[in-house]
DNA sequence: CGATTCCCCTGATAGC
DNA sequence: TGCTATCAGGGGAATC
């Protein structure tokens, strides 16, 4: 499941290979992964363009193209881009194939096909691919007095369900939800307005450095993630409280609890993450 | 307005 | 052995 520290190891990875490339051809197998424009008039404008950048915002990839055209493609759950030679087998569930000026092939594979693409001129993609509503970048735009103000109005949410809520910060998923309140010491369901200044600037602190972390260590292949020539990330064996339900807290020992929270399953320490403020 | 639920989809797994 | 039910979760829409 990529969530940002993923979608940064694949931009990095493409971005040594695809910059100056050619798209040659555009082979769309399963329509409902281009939602903008029709998949027949999204594969004729894409082919003749090369590739400028590659950037990121959130999850989104943005792949700036020269002819004055943005390709944005977002891998939800399961999507992979794999930089291939044309010889290697074609996996399955392969949706999307993009040949290259310099005979590789750029694919998209994605088992659950909930991955999705557009293709529109700069000024418009961000209001087409939905990107203009995403909230703070948390590497690089996210003040501590803004969070903490965001937080405070917020009565009734639980701070899981902030975290994971794209407009407000972009890029964490539940993975890095749950790893940054474990090392924040704060219960995912905790409401938002009920945390202190302390703990609000320890979350804060959490967030950045547990991304940062899944950065250096090219993400989390706890699933289905590879980057983008298919390598696995290494952030899966530092995980603190996601996927251990029942193995030890790594700082004190108790048991991993797992619990439904805000629609979405949790894993946190029951000792280190109590459902109040400890103050000490 | 904001929080919750449903839904898209396939594969792994549990239960019978 | 094989069937069905359940869960996984990003994010948008529908619903409460």
């Amino acid at each position: 499941m990529p969530e940002l520290p993923e979608v940064e190891t694949v931009r990095q990875t493409l971005l040594e290979y695809l910059p100056g490339l050619t798209i040659t051809g555009v082979n769309v197998h399963l329509a409902r992964i281009v939602k903008y424009p029709e998949p027949e008039q999204f594969a004729k404008e894409l082919v003749g363009q090369s590739f400028r950048d590659i950037k990121r915002r959130g999850k989104y990839l943005k792949f700036v193209l020269s002819g004055e055209q943005t390709l944005v493609i977002h891998l939800r759950m399961t999507g992979q881009l794999r930089y291939s030679l044309p010889t290697e087998p074609v996996l399955r569930h392969t949706h999307i194939i993009f040949s290259l000026s310099d005979g590789h092939e750029l694919r998209y594979t994605d088992i659950r096909q909930f991955g999705t693409m557009y293709l529109a001129d700069n000024r418009q993609i961000d209001e087409i691919s939905g990107m203009y509503r995403l909230g703070w970048e948390p590497l690089t735009d996210f003040p501590l007095a803004d969070f903490a103000a965001l937080l405070k109005g917020r009565k009734r949410a639980k701070i899981k369900s902030l975290l994971l809520d794209q407009h407000i910060i972009a890029g964490i998923g539940n993975i890095y939800a749950d790893e940054a309140l474990f090392i924040a010491k704060i219960h995912p369901a905790r409401l938002a307005n009920s945390l202190s200044s302390a703990e609000v600037a320890r979350l804060h602190r959490a967030i950045v450095q547990v991304l940062r972390a899944g950065v250096k260590m090219h993400g989390t292949s706890f699933s289905d993630y590879v980057d983008g020539l298919g390598r696995q990330g290494e952030f899966q064996h530092q995980l603190a409280v996601y996927g251990r339900e029942g193995a030890p807290c790594p700082c004190c020992g108790s048991e991993i609890v797992r619990q439904k929270i805000a629609g979405r399953s949790s894993h946190f320490c029951p000792l280190c993450q109590p459902a109040s403020e400890h103050v000490n």
